[in-house]
DNA sequence: TGGAATCAGTTAAACGTTTAACCGAGGAAA
DNA sequence: TTTCCTCGGTTAAACGTTTAACTGATTCCA
């Protein structure tokens, strides 16, 4: 069995309670004592039992992750970055992370995940759009709820989200900077909040150059973010529309599939159109040409979360508060100036 | 404050421990009484507290999982596919799974995850191929140890593996079943046990259709299993050989690598060269033509081992089993015959 | 009729911490 | 000398479960 404190107590002839205050470091103990029972606590190699300490500080020190299964198993980490972030944040502090998915389409008659359900989360991280109904159910449970990339239209949560509005301006601002004045705007689903304000950053770009957006430039129906919406919506832009120079896709993936329908029909890549993309992930290193980006720091996009979460838990201080991480231009090869 | 088990036990109008045995329902408690208290339960939300369960039946309920941080951040979901497997399985048994990365180049003076340090799970399942160094430090701890898609040299510990003999036999099969006799096999790193058992299915294969192995076709070099990787053992290949007709990729990615390099170089797939990958990731449905390839159920490959996991808590059975999840050839249209 | 066996539940100890309340010794102040 | 502080700890209750041992009431069987 695992040394307890008793363990430690007797090793170093003290107090279980001595043990304790000395793990805290609380000040009423003498230097001595301190060292002796350090010294034990090494040489027994103890640690605290969780459960007992949870027990009777009514926390669990852990802290729930959701996203939906399909944004946990995209192609690109986008998400498991985030993941990632708030893990290596939570190891600094004392928490550990209960990662679990929900299906897109949650619905009603669908389970919580068990960790609210039997509560072993002091607090829950949700990453990604998931669905309202889920924020109904868990607002029930009393547990602090945070959200990152991602703002609920219903109640008002502390959120972490990317700057998206400086990403739409920094992307257009880039194409107008290059002389581009038709470009177009590939969003995926406008109903993400996300999207329509990247959108929002696009026109106000355009609007203060002077250029007026054009709706046929703008496609924003599709509900999946990828590939091959990328690709069609390409597709129905350049068909309709032959002098666009320049098109600013909401995510690498749809730049990708931008790229692809491009290639496929003899554009070439920056000459005849300039591509800029949104994420900076991997892949836009191995493209040809590689990519230009909004970059988004993921790891720190999920650290951010913690820390917010961390205060939340600490200092009971809820006041929802709204952190904007900020994105980055990342200029390569698939944007040229035609000035 | 949540319900605990006496405020039960006061409504059912029982004692607390017979609250305690209609949880588990123990058979000693009447049908009445055991209505009386489910009701209890229902009517006042109530989950019993894991920091007291755990307190005193000395176990955690968690278990860790580890893998490299690059694993977990690869391009295709493979490990991520695997820990959702572990995490809808421990849905149902009643854990909850930690996961924490490591760095891939993890080294002496690396501390071990913190779940193990404070001994916060009941066992750890590794993932994919992790250092030697790290194994040598977690056996130290004597927490039940499982692997997933890895087998390590050292300690004879309980496995699940892809059955990678049959794959690679199940791919060369099909090849030579197509009437190819010139079959490349590009297997990223030979010191990887996987990729070695991939080679020694394929060889197998040949050697039962009377082909003689030809090691200018073999290339195995390389550390990293991924689509540059593929590109260029292809390259090399094709450049000194011009009479190979298939290739067996032992990952899509690779895979993906090697038809790049053959639509670079005019030759069209699968007309004039077969191509079979290893995995089956959403990537292959998209390529054109979409890849013919082994697929490996990533999610039952993760299920299996918390099943594996839970034996070995439950029954303190530790004889090293050893579980091998077969794979399945799924013909598309990269693979052609030639008879 | 009386002892054993069965049934259906209760009692109480134990798990390993934290922390408020307490205590004794020594020194300072009166 | 007495009283009061301060210092450096210790005592003991509490957290919410599980479970072995016990109990009291019936039933059974010889």
């Amino acid at each position: 069995m695992n040394p307890t404190i008793k363990d430690v107590a007797q090793k170093a002839g003290v107090s279980i309670a001595t043990v304790s205050l000395v793990i805290h470091n609380h000040e009423r103990i003498s230097s001595v004592t301190k060292k002796k029972v350090q010294k034990a606590i090494k040489d027994l190699n103890y640690y605290p039992s969780r459960s007992a300490r949870d027990l009777v500080s009514k926390k669990t020190g852990n802290l729930g992750f959701i996203l939906t299964d399909d944004h946990f198993l995209r192609t690109e980490p986008f998400y498991t970055r985030i993941f990632l972030g708030t893990e290596f944040e939570a190891r600094d502090g004392e928490y550990y992370i209960l990662l679990t998915t929900i299906k897109s389409d949650f619905s009603e008659t669908d389970q919580l995940p068990r960790f609210v359900l039997d509560r072993s989360v002091d607090g829950v991280i949700i990453a990604g759009k998931i669905p309202e109904i889920l924020i109904d159910k868990l607002s029930k449970y009393n547990i602090p709820l945070i959200f990152v990339d991602f703002i609920s239209s219903k109640g008002n949560y502390p959120v972490v989200l990317i700057d998206n509005i400086q990403g739409g301006l920094l992307a257009a601002n880039h194409l107008i900077s290059y002389g581009h004045k038709n470009i177009a705007f590939i969003g995926g689903d406008i109903n993400h909040p996300s999207i329509n304000e990247r959108l929002t950053g696009y026109k106000k770009a355009l609007e203060s150059a002077g250029i007026n957006p054009n709706k046929k430039y703008i496609s924003t129906s599709s509900p999946y973010p990828d590939r091959q919406n990328g690709y069609n919506s390409a597709k129905k832009i350049f068909e309709n529309n032959k002098d666009v120079t320049a098109v600013f896709a909401c995510n690498d993936a749809m730049a990708i599939g931008v790229m692809h329908y491009l290639k496929d029909n003899g554009y070439t890549i920056p000459n005849d159109v300039s591509v800029v993309g949104f994420d900076d992930v991997e892949a836009d290193l191995m493209l040809d040409p590689p990519l230009t980006t909004i970059r988004v720091p993921k790891i720190e996009l999920g650290a951010e979360a913690l820390r917010l979460m961390i205060n939340i838990l600490k200092s009971k201080n809820s006041s929802a508060k709204k952190i904007l991480v900020p994105v980055e231009l990342i200029i390569r090869k698939s944007t040229k100036s035609i000035k």
